[in-house]
DNA sequence: TTGCTCCTCACGTCACGTGAGGTGGC
DNA sequence: TTGCTCCTCACGTCACGTGAGGTGGC
């Protein structure tokens, strides 16, 4: 019989481990001196404890090694076990791959423009919104403030509680600063049904439909001004290459801190349905 | 101003987790209503949630990531840090094929053999030892009994507290049953310099040596006889060659478990020194 | 008034490692 | 007697998730 210390050195496994698997029942000392508390454990001992040592190498949880050294265990159960394993340790290499490409793409990243803070593109999902808007070319950016400052002061006042944020559609591919062709409304919080279309004073009329469920969006959020926010959308449309999706749909801008009159302070969210390239252009 | 679950469905992010992130000081809200203690989240804030979703997407610890926010980041400090997760990220994915491969065996080894136990192979490294020993080549293995009852009966009592264990050390590379090139003797503990002979009353003669240190060796261990414990080679031999490694310098079998006399109920374990070996088979 | 949202503790997670404070054995 | 080993709590780890019990706002 060894005390602890030893055992320990013999099977190559710390102290507290012995104890702790003791405390839980795993694998417990032959003996306990009933009046010291002192453990000893036994040479017989020690292909049990190698058993539970490599069990553990291969990644399994206690709870699960407790099943795979009991007595009653299959051969069925216990592929089944390994089985569950392997699938954990192919999704978390698929996992780890996956980051140290976001990291190599981030260091890359340093190396040719330095820390500046620049948009982070964030993927998300949103769901089908109802959507209440008017669709509109506009010649000339300039002409979308006073639209915009209409609704913002019209639409929220008779929606109530139910209006979501200030979104415009982009409905042109290219993001061009003339003609372009959007379509700017409010979405509305989940489950309402019945809407009708809103006139405004000017009478500009707000046209009900569904806005489509986005499962996978890229999406930049970013501090601008109602004129200047074409920033983001090269750094968006990088990341998109370089991540190997495509575009599929019309991107949004989701406006989180709507203009107010007479200010340029304002944040919006870039967000643009994607999906995977079917061919991924990997380095 | 929103109030956290709104702001949470914005940003796609546990409430729980923005009030830890408020508790840290990694990210607060960007105002706190004293009375009710709500907290409000200006859209102002979401490109630095984002900045902080994206690096723990990295795989970053909290407080890493509170550093590479700091105004005061150099470039330089940034690519360090991503340098080192670059680095952990890589070994933490060898660890993990490393484990895929074991687990894929263990399969492999179900399908072939069932679940039957059959002893584990674990790898150690033992430091080096003083040792006091005698080697012979025995005829047969029936003539090792004798000897090994008389050095067990004499030299513990007379080696006192420093007395390891009763080792044999193999230094044929064949592990026939006859003519066995065999050392017999006990380790000690760390620390003895002066060691003499020891004569034992037979007239057999015990001479020290220094048993070299062995970095890496594979090891089983079973319950068994004194002449029948030939069954874990074959394990260890197969373990060996499917692990990429090669045999380097004698084996060696620890009497964890020493015969006592008339019993047959001993514990050993086997230790065969290894290397990797360079051109490594993988399938 | 009823729901819904928000709040603050407190505890659990997983497998130990690390003291603090005290005892046993030669 | 002095070291060395052993003991039992108790706490920390990392990043939250999950109640329990209670309040605020429309």
């Amino acid at each position: 019989m060894f005390k602890i210390g030893e055992f320990s050195r013999i099977a190559q496994t710390p102290v507290s481990q012995l104890r702790y698997y003791g405390d839980i029942g795993l694998f417990e000392p032959a003996e306990i001196d009933p009046f010291t508390g002192y453990r000893y454990y036994s040479a017989h001992q020690l292909p049990l404890l190698n058993r539970i040592l490599v069990l553990k190498g291969l990644g399994l949880q206690l709870e699960h090694i407790r099943q795979a050294i009991s007595d009653d265990i299959s051969a069925e159960t216990m592929r089944d076990m390994l089985h569950r394993q392997k699938k954990a340790i192919e999704r978390s290499l698929e996992d780890e791959r996956a980051r140290l490409r976001a990291v190599e793409a981030r260091l890359q990243q340093i190396d040719d423009a330095g820390p500046e803070p620049g948009p982070e593109v964030v993927l998300k999902s949103v769901p089908a919104q109802s959507f209440l808007g008017l669709r509109t070319t506009f010649p000339l950016m300039s002409e979308i403030r006073p639209i915009v400052e209409e609704m913002l002061a019209v639409v929220p006042g008779r929606l109530g509680p139910r209006v979501g944020h200030l979104t415009a559609v982009l409905h042109d591919a290219a993001f061009d600063f003339e003609n372009v062709d959007v379509e700017f409304g409010f979405a509305l919080t989940a489950g309402v049904p019945d809407l009708d279309a809103m006139r405004l004073p000017s009478g500009r009329i707000l046209e009900p439909r569904e806005l489509p469920a986005a499962p996978t969006m890229a999406t930049a959020a970013q501090v601008t001004t109602l004129e200047g926010k074409c920033l983001s959308y090269a750094e968006i449309g990088r990341w998109i290459e370089d991540h190997g999706y495509t575009f599929a749909g019309a991107g949004r801008e989701v406006f989180l801190q709507p203009p107010a009159p007479g200010t340029c302070d304002l944040v919006v969210e870039l967000q643009f349905p994607i999906v995977e390239k079917e061919a991924a252009v990997s380095s």
